[in-house]
DNA sequence: CGGAAACGAACGACCGTTAGGTCGTCGGCG
DNA sequence: CGCCGACGACCTAACGGTCGTTCGTTTCCG
């Protein structure tokens, strides 16, 4: 196997040709996206006819939706408990939110670029489901963003302007990451250290 | 009609049919993306047929690179553009160009996002004439922030990291704008604000 | 022996593209 | 002035191929 890291988080649960066709399909739509990718291609990649996959799945979309449910929940998961471990101090507290969202996009890059893609190939419902976890994480960063303006140590002339540039900066780097040697945590740091700077500098102009 | 702004740049020079068929293509490429939408369906909603597209442009392919192409020399311009309007100030010099960037994503959205999503729908030869316009931007930023770097007024561990976070926000723009009641003007501005106090914050830590 | 997992074959729909023909316009020439 | 040939824009029809999915059957393991 030429992956060393994995392709998927530990939480997908699938298993056996399930798991391989999950993999297979991420590589693929990462690279040119769900509808540049069929399901003969990912069936024989993995191992099996096209007519099998349907042993496993109900349709081509149930397998990208579970891809992108993975990835939502796992960022969500990822963000979550960064926020749990930094504290009470607004600065550490975003420090380790934006060092957890820069680390997912880093080691799941095929999946992030999934994720931030192929919304508007699922269906409305699973759109749905999707989008629930997206609107939590917003919301677990904007508490933080809100917060530290209200203690009077942010200063943003628009806080979801700052969510947006912050999230904005940690989404791409699933864009470049596997090109460029950097080293993740370096990343993650000097992305913190960017973060940090947004919110908190002197009020410009 | 009912687009109020301009859906392509002025510097297209295709006009009728032609004209026609690149906006048509780009309101459905920048929603379903290029393996989403058949000829069939830009060219029945140019009003023509789909094998007319054919005296027009030779493939489907040519109209997704004639899209990007434009996108990508219209960022170009307005970065350079930008640029020539700051004077030699480095903290003025960023703002303007970070102010054109937003500006560019938030005026052509559905252009932008076809320019950031469909490299891999290109042909080498196509994909690379696209790479040589965005490295040019690339430089472009680069020098700017070099050039604050030795001149001692910005402060950062990695220029590149600098330039990817400040593109980055930037580039999403073009995923949420529309949805948004904001003003370009206001949001060019809070993310000039950001990219100085990105680059020339007191080193952290 | 039951059931899951795989198979080959085939479905109807749609894909990008080409071939060949019709029509209207327009520049050049007798 | 009036005709004519070329040309561009569009058409219908059809090409060979691929799409996602279904069906009925076979294989294999517990």
């Amino acid at each position: 196997m030429a992956t060393v890291i994995a392709l998927l988080p530990a939480r997908s649960t699938a298993d056996g040709t399930h798991r391989r066709l999950l993999e297979e399909a991420l590589l693929r739509f990462g690279e040119r996206g769900f509808h540049g990718v069929s399901v003969r291609e990912i069936a024989e990649a993995a191992g099996i006819r096209a007519s099998s996959i349907y042993a496993h799945l109900e349709s081509k979309e149930e397998l990208l939706f579970q891809l992108m449910y993975i990835g939502h929940e796992e960022h969500y998961e990822m963000l979550r408990h960064a926020l749990l471990d930094a504290g009470a101090d607004p600065f550490s507290q975003i420090r380790h939110v934006v060092a957890a969202h820069v680390r997912l996009h880093a080691t799941y890059p095929l999946l992030a670029r999934v994720c931030n893609r192929e919304l508007p190939a699922l269906s409305e419902a699973n759109r749905d489901r999707v989008l629930t976890i997206r609107s939590n994480s917003e919301q677990l960063i904007l508490d933080v963003i809100n917060r530290g303006m209200s203690r009077g140590v942010f200063h943003v002339s628009d806080p979801w302007l700052g969510y947006a540039a912050i999230g904005s900066m940690g989404i791409r780097v699933a864009e470049w990451w596997d090109q460029r040697a950097y080293d993740i945590e370096d990343v993650a740091e000097t992305y913190a250290d960017f973060a940090v700077r947004l919110l908190s500098g002197a009020p410009a102009t």
